[in-house]
DNA sequence: GAGTTTGAAACT
DNA sequence: CAGTTTCAAACTC
């Protein structure tokens, strides 16, 4: 563009405004990588974000590897595989939390193809190189994805930890003049209502730019284009002339035909959406509903051989998966495919890695297990502690017959529940009452709003069903004993189960994901096209299984819920757990 | 690496 | 809301 013929610099006036007060060093190599929130703590204070354990679990991989739950990095890159992750993430003070998501790991400018090392490893993300806008405006890419510059090229940076209160100002002012800034661009939603969802009937959804592009000249094929950024098709939001980015432009396709170079690569995105999005995408997932794409647009895949556009197939049927209705992790296997099938020739289908190793009915099972796991280990444990608080009260009659310091506390430490842990407010049985202890991230509500989700509700609904548990308040032990005293016990042994299960879950996924991998090696040197729905040859017969997954590696506590759980719909899997337990 | 092109964001 | 300017990334050489 032209610059302007006037001598008006709105910059100026930018650049003198309040946080000209302090010029930064800019030595980018030295800026602080540091999380911290919009809240304008104290700058120092920020560092710790205080999310929930169970938000940090899910968003930071070392958390998870210093916890209980020994899940390798590998398998947790696999859950959050964009890379942005790897940069800083900033958390908006929580009323602003929903403007700006804690993962906007939609965002699809540059950052989340530039991230990536040809070979699909995700590399420090990139970094960007302002100039004149201090990095405080949607013009930084490390700005407008929520994230600290951290190591950029930048000048004048006033993106970091130090020029906090700038930031703030400058994150309020581009709140003011779009609330939705630093919400994803691409369409999507894990919430998104089931009614939009619906909405396209049978029909496919598809991501789309919630607003649009407006390329002139580029066709939006160019990365120009924030659609072809972010790998889906130009919609109907879009204002863009002469576009070249729909299903069946024959540029676009000419564009990514035959480029097989990145192949593993994406197959690796592929088995990283996959895991995310049957362990459950709570950052991002479905789009709102497309009922009116431009042209073509209905996803018939032809993009077997390019992996850009398998790419954008995963993103997209990713998102499709996620927008379908009650399988939360199923893998679409049939149906689906077949109805894409119905759209054109043999296409690329994605198909989640846990295809086959998750089924609806095994969640429901697992859900099962955990709800006979919590009352087993309930009853098992206040059994024990009423004993034992028997056997302490004998004990002290017996020394003490007439003492006043006879009076126990029910949190004894003879029932070998440490006092502390027993203290857990009885509120939190209830789960909203948690709220009145410690805020909420939006992660975590998210997650509760998913535990409303049919899976959890109507259609599972064994007899021992979560809800008996969950909203049964009067869910009592034996002798009078609240949950409150147990729960603390309970929940960790019903943690260690999930564990278990997850940790089990996650080697058949690897196991499964190697396979592929080896497939396409195999195939991608012998053949061209018939890429099947699990990202392995379509027409060719799948080849022998592995072995069967060394499960023992899993260290897992080789419990019933285990044997239940990852692998396919045990015959009785609540039964074997009651008998174990 | 410098220069150009491009389109989103910011501004008027 | 439309037009213009600013900006930084993408692209080209």
């Amino acid at each position: 563009m032209e610059k302007s013929e006037g001598g008006h610099f709105p910059t100026k006036k930018a650049e003198s405004e309040p946080a000209r007060v302090q010029v930064e060093t800019d030595n980018p190599a030295k800026k602080l990588a540091r999380q911290l929130d919009f809240t304008g703590g104290v700058p120092g204070q920020a560092l710790t974000v205080s999310l929930p354990e169970h938000a940090n679990q899910i968003i930071q991989p070392e958390v998870i590897k210093s916890s209980q739950l020994t899940v390798s990095m590998k398998s947790t890159q696999l859950i959050r595989p964009q890379p942005q992750l790897q940069q800083h993430i900033l958390l908006m003070p929580m009323q602003q939390a929903p403007v700006l998501p804690p993962l906007p790991l939609i965002r699809p400018l540059s950052r989340q193809s530039s991230s990536e090392a040809k070979d699909g490893t995700p590399k420090k993300p990139k970094q960007c190189n302002c100039k004149h806008s201090r990095c405080l405006k949607l013009y930084c890419e490390c700005f407008a994805s929520g994230i600290f510059c951290d190591g950029c090229n930048c000048a004048n940076c006033h993106n970091n930890v130090e020029n906090e209160a700038s930031r703030r100002e400058a994150v309020e002012a581009t709140l003011e003049r779009n609330p939705n800034a630093f919400r994803p661009k691409i369409a999507s939603s894990p919430h998104g209502t089931r009614e939009k969802r619906e909405e396209a009937g049978d029909g496919l959804v598809l991501p789309k730019h919630n607003k649009g592009c407006h390329c002139k000249k580029s066709g939006c094929l160019k990365k120009y284009c924030e659609c072809f950024q972010a790998n889906i098709l130009c919609s109907e939001n879009c204002k863009c002339m002469d576009c070249k980015n729909f299903e069946k432009s024959e540029e676009r396709q000419a564009l990514f035909h035959g480029d097989h170079a990145n192949n593993m690569a994406y197959l690796q995105q592929a088995a990283n959406a996959a895991i995310t999005d049957a362990i459950g995408s709570s950052g991002y997932g479905s789009p709102p509903v497309n009922k009116n794409r431009k042209p073509q647009e209905l996803f018939s895949g032809s993009m077997i051989k390019d992996p850009v556009h398998t790419l954008g197939q995963f993103q997209q049927e990713n998102q499709i998966k996620a927008s379908v209705p009650p399988s939360l992790l199923s893998s679409i296997p049939g149906p689906r495919v077949s109805n894409a099938a119905a759209l054109g020739p043999p296409k690329v289908t994605y198909r989640s890695l846990l295809a086959d190793i998750i089924q609806n009915h095994d969640i429901k099972e697992l859900c099962s297990v955990l709800i006979v796991y919590a009352q087993e280990a309930a009853k098992m444990l206040s059994d024990e502690k009423d004993a034992s608080l028997k056997q302490a009260k004998h004990h002290r009659k017996a020394s003490y017959p007439s003492s006043g310091v006879e009076k126990v506390m029910p949190d004894d430490c003879s029932t070998g529940i440490q006092a502390e842990s027993i203290r857990v407010d009885e509120s939190r049985l209830d789960g909203a009452d948690v709220s009145a202890e410690r805020p909420i991230s939006p992660g975590t509500l998210a997650l509760m709003c998913d535990e409303q989700d049919t899976i959890f509700t109507a259609a599972a609904a064994p007899p021992n069903d979560l809800t008996s548990l969950s909203n049964n308040k009067s869910f009592q032990l034996p002798h009078g004993q609240g949950m409150t005293e147990i729960y603390p016990e309970l929940e960790r042994i019903v943690l260690a189960q999930t564990r278990d299960c997850l940790k089990k879950l996650i080697t058949l996924g690897e196991i499964k994901g190697k396979k592929c991998s080896s497939m396409v090696r195999d195939t991608d040197s012998g053949r061209q096209n018939n890429v099947s729905s699990n990202g392995v040859a379509n027409t060719v017969p799948p080849p022998p299984s592995p072995p069967p997954p060394p499960q023992q590696k899993v260290d897992s506590g080789t419990t019933a819920a285990n044997n239940a759980c990852p692998k396919v719909h045990p015959p009785d899997g609540n039964r074997d757990v009651k008998e174990k337990i």
